[in-house]
RNA sequence: GGCGGGAUAGCUCAGUUGGCUAGAGCACACGGUUCAUACCCGUGGUGUCAAGGGUUCAAAUCCCUUUCCCGCUACCA
């Protein structure tokens, strides 16, 4: 035999910002799913998960909790980690990117890179737009302005580092159109093409001084490394990955050698762009091989909306799990997500799914065939051989079933192969239906037969239940234990017969699945989410406050030279074939301004009308989206992007200064 | 605005390089059955395959136009 071929799959590692949802939750079981059925092929796998402690998005949060980043980051890290292990997958390794190793190894990359030229220290003075947040080499600019708007660039506030993603452009433009495989669905491959590879990559800003919690550059005080440089590393690192040549090895093992490159990185379809684009890059540069496969999953989405803690209808695994189980979720999720397209949540689809599928065709059929073979044949079923044409067809759908769902798997499939799997249990119910053993149980002379066709049943049941492994392993064991089999191999399935004949099955079958009232669920849905609320209601009085980055010190002079007025809009339309912006027509003393403003998804051009609002009167004019604007209407904005005009307190006139 | 994807049964979706009466699951209705968790099996669709036009012996499938949805991206003064 020769060696076992490896499979290295990750996922991403969980942002540490909060306790994830059961779309998060998703990711994890969906690569469970992969690895476990990969090891029942017969690879040799790594599965590593982990959590992404760095930003400057904790920095703020610890902060309003009161406690040390460090001390956040752990208690969130473990309760990722508590939801991962009760939904039972089997990683190897749990990075987090606080760990020693990772910190030290992310600073070494780091270093190389910049050593030898691929990152390099630039100025934002003259070539950085901050209001385009963009980056431009002085060739890039016309005339010394920014090439996408034509204003001046920003002088120089501070030094940066920049990763140099434009040398390694063409060669990772050459990698993607010579392996069609390389970014899943193929589909997200036409957009990292025409929006960043094609238009040409902008070298990309990869530190910043702004705060403190991240991975500091060693060699430059002040700066701390980007969090994506950071966390794409770990994908390495946890492999004990060193930049001088020699891995770190674990328990003797020199893991990187062994399971780099990674043949899947499973990720969220939000963050295709880093792990298609930068990653591949920093890897070049760093002279490693590239990941073999990044497959960006859709997103499992809640039906009546989005998920908002405001609302209190956030769904979390663990309170899934209370009330139907861990495999039921993991069923749920991996069956109800489509390949390409979100799949949808609610407490009544779970409930249909679960009574439909796993209570009743599945759950149903194991116990009424242990029940059969307990009441006909003293709990044993033994092949008598005494077959009828019927067989033939069950037979044939089981032994072709494991071939089915290694295709199906193959293409990353997960739900068309779990379909597969239940397509045995179905014809297994029909073929209960066609031979009728209640019937032949009451004929002496057909005892036969009817040992003959329970040993059928058992026998597709378990390899049922064995394919089933990798979906929902612990349902596997409990089938299996009930019909005292042994799990089949894959191979194994390919022939039928494998059950030992004259086996004795449990006496006392166990419900798999209880079949759940919708209404029960719902009323229990209430509880949790009535306890959401209240434990929100907390969380917003302290959410109430937004801490933003502080901007340098400005003096009186820098203030005086802005001009504030009150302004009264008299007119205003939405700027058409733009999503965002509204021209509104503002009254400004007897002056009549023109001004585009982003805020068409807040408030309608008609409701805007006869606002009075605080005007940035003398900002210099630009187009957008063609459309001259002459001033900026001033507004609030909130940590999720919400915006309301400022007014003035009491009613002022058209014009009225602002100081 | 740029690029891409989509519109098929009440719901969620399949429909391979154009080819036989357009399919599956769920839900619903009826029938059968009783071993079983009121379960299982069977039967049931006049669906303008978004609209209009074109190519073809033949179009859900290819081309054009229109409408509406979605994704990424730009705009957010």
């Amino acid at each position: 035999m020769t060696e076992k071929k490896k499979f290295y799959l990750t996922t991403a590692i969980a942002y540490t910002s909060g306790k994830p949802h059961i779309g998060n939750t998703y990711e994890a079981v969906l690569a469970d799913s992969i690895v476990r059925f990969k090891r029942q092929q017969g690879y040799d796998v790594r599965f590593q998960t982990g959590t992404d402690e760095h930003g400057q998005k904790i920095e703020i949060k610890s902060k309003e909790a009161g406690v040390t980043p460090k001390k956040f980051v752990d208690d969130v890290s473990g309760q990722i980690k508590n939801i991962w292990d009760l939904m039972n997958t089997s990683y190897d390794k749990f990075i987090r990117t606080t760990d020693e190793y990772h910190e030290r190894q992310v600073q070494k990359i780091f270093k190389k890179l910049y050593e030898q030229g691929d990152i390099y220290k630039g100025f934002y003075e003259g070539m950085y737009c901050t209001p385009c947040e963009a980056f431009f080499t002085p060739s890039q600019l016309v005339d010394g302005k920014c090439p996408d708007c034509g204003r001046e660039c920003q002088p120089a506030k501070e030094e940066a580092y920049f990763l140099k993603l434009s040398k390694y452009a063409d060669k990772l433009i050459e990698h993607i159109n010579t392996h069609p495989e390389f970014i899943q669905p193929e589909s997200r491959k036409n957009e990292m093409m025409n929006n960043f590879l094609l238009p040409g990559l902008q070298d990309l800003c990869v530190s910043r001084t702004s705060f403190k919690w991240g991975i500091p550059v060693d060699f430059d005080e002040g700066h701390i490394i980007y969090v994506w440089i950071d966390a794409l590393s770990n994908y390495i690192t946890g492999l004990g990955y060193d930049t001088d040549g020699n891995s770190i090895l674990e328990n003797g093992q020199d893991l990187f050698s062994k399971y780099w490159p990674a043949d899947l990185h499973l990720i969220g379809k939000d963050i295709l762009r880093f792990h298609t684009i930068y990653w591949p890059i920093m890897l070049m540069a760093l002279g490693l091989p590239l990941p073999k496969q990044i497959f960006g999953h859709p997103w499992l989405l809640q039906n009546d909306g989005k998920m908002s803690k405001s609302k209190g209808n956030v769904i979390y695994a663990d309170d899934l799990v209370k009330i139907f189980g861990v495999d039921a979720v993991r069923y749920f999720v991996l069956h109800e997500m489509p390949f390409d397209n979100d799949g949808v949540i609610s407490w009544e689809l779970i409930t249909e799914r679960v009574n439909s599928d796993l209570a009743n065709t599945l759950g149903n059929l194991v116990n009424r065939t242990i029940s059969m073979t307990n009441k006909y044949l003293f709990g044993i079923a033994e092949d008598k051989g005494v077959t009828e044409s019927v067989d033939e067809e069950l037979k044939a759908l089981v032994t072709a079933a494991p071939d089915k769902v290694i295709a199906k798997m193959d293409a990353l499939r997960v739900a068309d192969a779990i379909s597969e799997v239940f397509s045995i249990f179905k014809r297994c119910n029909k073929y209960i239906d066609e031979t009728e053993p209640w019937i032949l149980g009451k004929d002496e002379s057909k005892k036969d037969r009817l040992s003959t066709v329970l040993y059928n049943l058992i026998e597709s049941i378990t390899t049922g239940a064995s394919l089933l492994e990798a979906f929902m392993p612990e349902t596997t064991e409990k089938i299996l234990t009930q019909l005292n089999a042994q799990k089949k191999s894959l191979e194994d399935m390919r022939t039928f017969g494998g059950y030992i004949s004259g086996t004795k099955v449990t006496d006392k079958p166990e419900i798999l699945f209880m079949r759940q009232d919708v209404k029960d669920v719902l009323a229990k849905a209430e509880e949790i989410i009535a306890s959401q609320i209240t434990v929100d209601n907390t969380d917003d009085t302290k959410e109430s406050v937004i801490n933003i980055e502080s901007k340098p010190e400005i003096t009186f002079e820098d203030f005086e030279k802005m001009q504030f007025q009150v302004g009264e809009i008299i007119a205003c339309e939405e700027v058409k074939k733009s999503r965002k912006l509204l021209c509104s027509q503002v009254k400004i003393g007897s002056e009549v301004k023109q001004i585009v403003s982003g805020i068409k998804q807040y408030y309608t051009a008609e409701e805007m009308v006869g606002k009075k609002v605080m005007v940035l009167v003398n900002l210099k004019p630009a187009k957008l989206a063609g459309v001259l604007s002459e001033g900026m209407l001033l507004c609030a904005e909130d940590d999720k992007g919400g915006l309301a005009l400022v007014t003035p307190e009491k009613d002022m006139p058209a014009g009225a200064i602002i100081c």
